[in-house]
DNA sequence: AAGTACTTGACTATTTTAGTAGGGTATTAG
DNA sequence: CTAATACCCTACTAAAATAGTCAAGTACTT
């Protein structure tokens, strides 16, 4: 398995959009401000999760994604695999040919790990996370963050 | 979490002297034509697992690796610590400062996720693996492929 | 004394990741 | 209509991690 940053962002990218995508679409730019993520970076992800079918864009003025069902039918393994190929942890992609075209001594090792990871991450949707008190409490922060952010950018303007 | 062929690599070498130690120490050497592993990468690997305090080395003639303690008592998550610093998730590396110094939206999330894995792979020891019946299998058909190639080298000498 | 086998460190090629740049194209508010 | 907005797409690059090599040791046993 590898879980890196990308994985990591386009979760955290979905879960934003999870908790802001209700009334109208969100733009990237937004997710990138709130969540501080490269915004360039963050549309190759897009790219990918709208591939997937977990989310739809919305183009022009006033656009941006919208998480596709409900928060209930998408789960966090669904997210990963869309953008970070697979969540396998062998090291012969399931095939049991490390060796020379033949079964390792430990492939059924990480085959049982995959799965089990597998399992957890299937077992958590995006509803799941919305419902927890600290994300409640992370996700206010950002936003009052970037509020202060912005008042502090027309004050100087206006100076 | 990252799982690459260092961490597989030194699991499988682990288990090899489980399976072949009991006797004699068992030499680098031995391991790498057994799993066809790189022997300079191997000796790196256990640089790191005898610092880790998990086989002793025997020097001389004859020398070669031996477990420390029983089989029973190492686990697969004491070698890939061992071998590949930590089996963390998270970005932050558990400190909870991801976005500027604050906690990002999914560290909960992956800290979860550590713990799920690390629990997984604490529950398992080299002795339940030398257990199994596909790992006997496997280790009877490498020994003979070994034996079959120096019979097939002595021949090619003689001729 | 000599050979075996561990020990150490530096060094390199390859791959992956994270991020940038710079063009588009569709849509809509005004 | 048109200009601004925001998605869309491709190629590129810098930096890091991995996998593996090389070479010169040191300790020990037969
Ligand atoms: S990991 Fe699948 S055969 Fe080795
Ligand atoms: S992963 Fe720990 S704070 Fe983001």
């Amino acid at each position: 398995m590898r879980l890196t940053t990308r994985g990591r962002y386009a979760v955290t990218a979905m879960l934003d959009l999870a908790l802001h995508s209700e009334k109208r679409p969100v733009s990237v730019a937004e997710i990138s401000e709130r969540q501080t993520i490269s915004l360039s970076y963050l549309e190759q992800l897009f790219a990918s999760l709208r591939k997937a079918g977990l989310v739809d864009s919305v183009r022009g003025p006033g656009g941006g994604y919208r998480l596709v069902g409900t928060t209930d039918l998408i789960c966090v393994a669904d997210i990963i695999k869309a953008v970070n190929e697979s969540i396998d942890s062998t090291n012969c992609g399931g095939k049991g040919d490390c060796q020379g075209g033949s079964i390792c001594l430990t492939h059924n090792l990480w085959d049982d790990l995959g799965r089990q990871i597998a399992g957890f991450l299937s077992g958590i949707s995006l509803a799941d996370l919305v419902a927890k008190r600290d994300v409640q409490t992370i996700a206010n922060r950002q936003v009052d963050q970037l509020l202060t952010l912005e008042d502090n950018n027309v004050r100087a303007k206006a100076c």
